[in-house]
DNA sequence: TAATAGAATTAGAACTATTCTAATTCGAAA
DNA sequence: TTTCGAATTAGAATAGTTCTAATTCTATTA
């Protein structure tokens, strides 16, 4: 565990948005003025792999990177382009039952008209 | 309804699989030899913009474009990369009920290890 | 048929996000 | 304290996509 990556763990941590790479070096510049872009991204891939944080990619933004908790799925408004998470009860089983095998997990995003745009 | 988009949509209809900008730009100028990327890319995102096409992204894949008959969902193999279709029973009722508000659509993509890898 | 206007296409430059590379630095273990 | 491997740094390179400006189509009107 690198000081640089405690960092960045830290950041995502603390922060309740999903953040850009692009942020999160911003954030990470504030506190240790030295640190790559290329270290940000080392990191965040090598945890993405590591399934310690989630690559998420959302059509015409750049990927945002989400701290692992619990999994969870994404709500996204179409009009302001607000990514909320929601927490839906595992659709693993039901994937399995319609698909006929075994899964290893899955993305889901959802698109809807958030209640302030509807307004 | 120009010679090039007339192309773009033989192209992918006469194709079963997930195309990327790139392949139907190469398949594009077999037949088109003058053919622009850019206007692979005006056409399939005014295509995409009004639904007639999908652009899908697949972490760590270049954007594919798949040419929308019906609603379907993603099956992902995380070892050979695959991307079947799949049509599952929709989801949308649930997930509203769910969510508690109307929803629009909805993108999922599922993880799994392809039975020919399995083996 | 000829002229016109607007839309679409072309070519290639520009841009952005991400990855790669090579040199350097760090940090743990001997 | 030295050594060695791993991680970091800086910046170049790459890939995918978008933008721009000039050109070419196409349909419409005279």
């Amino acid at each position: 565990m690198t000081r640089q990556r405690e960092l960045i763990i830290n950041i995502l941590k603390q922060s309740d948005r999903h953040l850009t790479a692009d942020e999160i070096f911003f954030l990470a510049k504030l506190k240790m003025p030295s640190i790559a872009m290329a270290t940000i991204y080392n990191n965040l891939n090598a945890m993405n792999e590591a399934g310690l944080v989630k690559r998420l990619h959302i059509d015409g933004v750049a990927d945002c990177f989400d701290k692992i908790m619990e999994p969870h799925d994404h709500l996204l408004c179409d009009k302001c382009g607000k990514i909320s998470d929601i927490k839906l009860q595992s659709l693993t089983e039901t994937l399995e039952a319609e698909i006929g095998t075994q899964i290893d997990d899955y993305e889901l995003t959802v698109h809807y008209v958030c209640p302030e745009c509807k307004s």
